[in-house]
DNA sequence: ACGATATATACGGAAATACAGATATGATAG
DNA sequence: CTATCATATCTGTATTTCCGTATATATCGT
């Protein structure tokens, strides 16, 4: 059975500029740290420090990583006084990482292993 | 409306190992020329010299890209002869990427300036 | 305004990744 | 078996990403 993909509609945006947009979007969830946000921030509305403490990272790296999360549109910043909340909104950024770890889990042994990138 | 995540079932692994090996699987996605390759590959099965010509890269740096996609389990490769054709076998991987396009497309602005990773 | 707390940004170094060119393996034809 | 074509792997280099330290901004309490 072959993989179907619908005709006249382009899965990949066909520019070089569109290919690295949606690149550096995927580039958003390939990181251990960055998921471990997300599944922390799926479960529900965080702070900051929070996230700090959830990391074994220092502050500005878990700062950097939120806004890389926020700037690409896996999750949303809300300030209250001096904190800031974050959290999963989009219910498609939970289907999309479902989907990934269920595809993974069937190559785990390979993609552990894979040298060539 | 907040995103639902279903309880007891951790969405993304919860050992250090299995996130790591979950992000390497999100970055075979995370290049513009491996995403190129998954374009190509889900319209049909092609040899590994189209590959090369799709793409205006270097043979040795095709099959680099070919290989780790191979690995990951986003494509699977096929030897006839001298030639290898490789395709994109799994529907589950389009829908993935479909997924990816439609939210990275509502924040296509954003996604580009992201500069903090 | 001042100090304290929460978060964000700047900067430099270490590690990982992408690349081109050269070489090695695999398969077919003659 | 040798030459040739298709693909894979190796090597060195440039770029990118991740990180921690230090510093800047923002908000609150006094």
């Amino acid at each position: 059975m072959e993989a179907q993909l619908s005709f006249d509609t382009p899965l990949v945006p066909p520019t070089t500029q569109g290919r690295a947009v949606l690149a550096r979007f995927f580039q958003a969830i390939s990181d251990p740290n960055r998921l471990a946000l997300i599944e922390f921030l799926a479960e529900g509305e965080r702070s900051a420090t929070e996230c700090v403490q959830l990391l074994e990272l220092t502050q500005s790296r878990a700062s950097s990583h939120l806004a890389c999360l926020t700037n690409c549109g896996l999750i949303t910043s809300r300030r209250q006084g001096r904190f800031v909340f974050y959290r999963v909104e989009d219910q498609r950024v939970i289907d999309l990482v479902r989907l990934g770890v269920e595809i993974a889990a069937d190559h785990a042994e390979a993609v552990a292993t894979c040298t060539r990138i």
